[in-house]
DNA sequence: AAGTGGTCTAGACCACTCC
DNA sequence: GAGTGGTCTAGACCACTTC
């Protein structure tokens, strides 16, 4: 049995904070386990002597840490670490292409999860100003518009959208649903454009609702976002990528030469 | 004068969830722009004829979500756009170091802030298992340990620390407050072990109740979490750096080779 | 039906800011 | 003192899950 201890009525800490601290101290020394529930809302307002507006403020201060999950009907539970992925610089090496596998496929499977892609969508559209400018088109030019969502053992892990010239893509699967092996860049190589180095541009922000949704995930969850621009040899952007990554569950690694 | 219109008590989505979204779409649009005072919740409790727990639900989800503040007395403010910071992959360029800067000081002007470091602190430790593996030392053998609290106009937007192998730092000022011209790297050079490269390890998570604390930031504002390791041209890493930076204030930008 | 969390009401007192 | 947000109480009804 856990031992929650009492309040301080007497302290300056106000009580939903100090339900938090206990609650939060239990979770950080693993007495409440990931995926374990914590006492339910009735059993904490019995045994502190609150409202239950305090012990809901409580809740949800964890909640908003990320630190725990409430399920409408079943309870609040510890939540369980996630599968964390590794994403190392050289995940867009040619070899995984001359394989046949894109990047994200190549990469899941190499860390042991079952990756899978769903909700792919394939548009002609006018370029907005930032892909203008990172893709060096004269406004509203058009491009081909792929969105998609990639999953991880299931679950989604990260949304993708990437823009590519239609002056490129034309008369070429990348205005499919299904690119062929070796994916986008796969093609883009097929079309004369042999590829030289991307930029990564890297941040973190609260999701959207939309990206709540998509990522399912609730509040209090951060994502990673980057921005990845492909360049050919002749140093021409054919390609910019714009993902959505549940931020927990992975680690970018780069390398960086001293000069 | 912002209209609000109205909610609908029929609508599947709870009231508290239409005020937020009502509130959420006028700051997307710039009606109520950054550094502005939303209307109080008196305001909002008239307007939308609900309780003040209501308006305070609808609230707390944007400030959860990072779009607003609310300061103690005074009101509730959209977050004004806090002074972003790129981050280039060059920024650890021998060049800099040259002129005696280091790279956040060097930085940090090149973008136009006025940088700052306070909260020093240098001690000699026993490696924790995560350093002594990234320094491939052994066991609780010790090193340096060097944090610092970076500032940009006045204002914390990262906290520091390193840790260099004591073999390597001993009887260099790395063990003093101050390190001198070029900062630690200078003075890692100066003891023969010129830098070859870097890795960089990047992921994001919501910040402890420590964190906040040192970076002045509520709940609900996440952060960035790079670590560093730096070798010397023989391969052997030199140094381990952990920074937590508030994840709205920076981006990171890397090159990426094709192969 | 019983137990869980989700939302809402209508009050109360307090602390902070500004005038 | 007036206006702001911060915290708390003691209820209510609802939706979801489990049995």
């Amino acid at each position: 049995m856990l031992d929650l201890g009492t309040i301080d009525r007497s302290n300056d800490r106000p009580p939903y904070r100090q339900i938090a601290d206990i609650l939060r101290a239990h979770i950080d020394h693993g007495r409440l386990a990931p995926g374990e529930q914590l006492p339910s809302e009735a059993t904490l307002i019995d045994h502190f002597g609150v409202a239950r507006m305090t012990v809901r403020e409580a809740i949800k201060e964890l909640r908003t840490e990320g630190l725990v999950v409430a399920q409408h009907g079943k309870g609040v539970f510890v939540r369980s670490a996630p599968p964390v992925r590794r994403l190392a610089s050289d995940r867009f090496a040619r070899r995984h292409r001359k394989e046949g596998k894109s990047a994200f496929i190549a990469e899941a499977e190499a860390s042991g999860h079952v990756p899978g892609v769903d909700q792919i969508r394939v548009t002609n559209e006018a370029a907005s100003p930032e892909v203008a400018e990172r893709l060096r088109l004269k406004p509203r030019e058009r491009v081909i518009v792929r969105s998609r969502r990639y999953l991880a053992d299931g679950r989604p892990v990260e949304t993708a959208t990437s823009y590519i010239p239609e002056a490129i893509a034309k008369g070429t699967p990348i205005a499919e649903v299904n690119t062929g092996p070796g994916g986008i860049y796969g093609r883009i190589e097929d079309a004369g454009h042999e590829l030289a180095r991307f930029t990564e541009e890297v941040s973190a922000r609260m999701p959207t609702p939309d990206e709540r949704k998509a990522l399912e995930i609730g509040a209090g969850i951060p994502v990673m976002t980057l921005v990845r621009t492909a360049y050919d040899t002749n140093g021409v952007p054919v390609e910019v990528c714009d993902t959505v990554k549940i931020a927990h569950s992975f680690v970018l690694e780069y390398d960086v030469p001293a000069q």
